[in-house]
DNA sequence: CGTTAGGGCTAGGGTTCG
DNA sequence: TCGAACCCTAGCCCTAAC
């Protein structure tokens, strides 16, 4: 079984985004061979492409049911860890970054322990 | 308040191991709907046999209760984490041999593994 | 035949309860 | 605290339709 699992990476996200901006969403096997984003999603097929848009895409809309402030107000006696990437479908303009804004706070009355891992900020591709 | 947390009996574990034997781990659907085991087994879901196997794998490997599991460790932004999960059938006595859970035929064409290694599966081992 | 849309299933982490 | 039972859902598979 040499298939584990493979989680997608912020990189393939911001690639199938970006892909789909400009190919349109339904193209996933124009975006697929798109150079422009082949080296990024060279080992995904079509069909991830289209399953990952509607996680995706069911994210972005109304987070769920059942999330709220569940996963917001955990204390856990670790570094939270904070990534979210704003998703939204462009209107086909050409530029256009929605900065998904999650006040994720985790404010411990105590002294929250110290972060000696390294935070992963991310930029997106550029695109267009 | 609605869940009474059903624990399962013996006729269930033994029903999920023959389960398995018959149609391979993770085919939990199929041992659902495989009348052999619906009657014992209607009660519950394809997760719950999946859990349910998940704990007995745990159980089997001899986890005893002396370890020190460290549970930190997210997700760190580097080196894929690759895990390892032998899977061991059979009682929970003294018995080493692995057992191959796959069904004996699959489905003709997937990516079956280029290995004509022919292991002979033995099924004595039932239920207790 | 290739591709896409959609439903279904599984794997794994997380949560609750005893 | 720990573990068994249960929940949530990303990723993957199957099938029909085009």
């Amino acid at each position: 079984m040499g298939a584990p699992k493979q989680k997608w990476t912020q990189e393939e996200e911001a690639a199938l985004k970006a892909g789909v901006i400009k190919h349109g969403a339904g193209k996933w096997r124009t975006i697929l061979k798109d150079p422009e984003f082949s080296s990024v999603l060279y080992l995904r097929s079509n069909v991830d492409l289209k399953d990952k848009w509607r996680n995706m895409s069911v994210m972005a809309n109304g987070w769920g049911s059942r999330e709220k402030a569940r996963l917001a107000v955990k204390r856990v006696p670790q570094v939270p860890k904070q990534e979210e990437n704003s998703m939204a479908l462009g209107n086909g303009q050409s530029d256009e970054e929605l900065v998904d804004t999650k006040p994720v706070l985790v404010s411990s009355d105590r002294v929250q322990v110290a972060a000696p891992k390294r935070s992963i900020v991310r930029l997106d591709i550029l695109i267009n």
